[in-house]
DNA sequence: TTCAATAATAATAATCGTTATCATTATAAT
DNA sequence: ATTATAATGATAACGATTATTATTATTGAA
């Protein structure tokens, strides 16, 4: 299985995630390694992106509606995703993965593993919004 | 707002999807539809999945790397995705809406739902595999 | 320090899932 | 029946992502 050789690209596109916590888009990253890299691919966003989640270096977050997102903090924790602004931002709460035991009492498999997100309005958009 | 027009396409979408347990495709439920419907187009199938969503007669399950799954169970549950089969399937479990409590308090937003996904080997897959 | 082996790249085509467009047809209220 | 308009089928377009391929970069050894 391929030995892993270095490649510059790849460390900025780490080094950028780990620079910010807004769990940006390829799409995001791609622009912003570009400014370092202006010839870089976005295809090489992608292979990298995808390469960096297999070995465990970062994480992919799947939303409804919109691309996957990327998350330099590979620590098991849960995010929220802001119906308005479409913001994307960790969860800093107690643990729950007991719901996993609960889950598994009445079924016939193996849970290994689960993903819960958490949607709704984030501060700034519930302070400028009356609900709906 | 447009009031709504009965369509015998959009029916037999309803009527497919009460009809199955495994929270198919649009692309499944277009296959079927077709055998009705022989002239029934995929964008008719994805504006009814849609428009039903959205007048909450079914429910979309989002996964990780896949289509979207459709439900015609709109009662609060959650999913078991199947890692090796891609198989969806509903999950009998005691209610863990608490976890939305958990979640909302070390958070400066609005948590208005949550959504848990499960993933691991179903039955199936399970007693055919030796784990890994 | 070249050299060869091969991983990674940039450029781009292709794919997948889904939504938009639009002329025609079906529904439903008069 | 007539009319208004929602829904359709056909198809183009779209956004997100993956695949292809010739070229370049990295690495380990001669």
């Amino acid at each position: 299985m391929a030995t892993l050789k270095y490649s510059r690209q790849r460390e900025s596109i780490k080094d950028f995630l780990m620079s910010r916590q807004d769990h940006p888009t390829a799409d995001t990253i791609y622009d912003n390694i570009r400014i370092i890299y202006p010839n870089v691919s976005l295809g090489t966003i992608y292979r990298n992106l995808t390469l960096l989640e297999n070995i465990g270096e970062i994480c992919r977050i799947t939303v409804e509606n919109g691309a996957d997102r990327f998350d330099s903090n590979v620590k098991p924790h849960h995010h929220f995703i802001c119906r308005q602004c479409h913001s994307v931002s960790d969860l800093e709460m107690d643990n729950i993965d007991y719901i996993k035991d609960v889950a598994s009492e009445n079924f016939d498999g193996v849970i290994e593993r689960y993903v819960t997100n958490f949607y709704g309005l984030c501060k700034d958009c519930a302070k400028n919004t009356k609900s709906a």
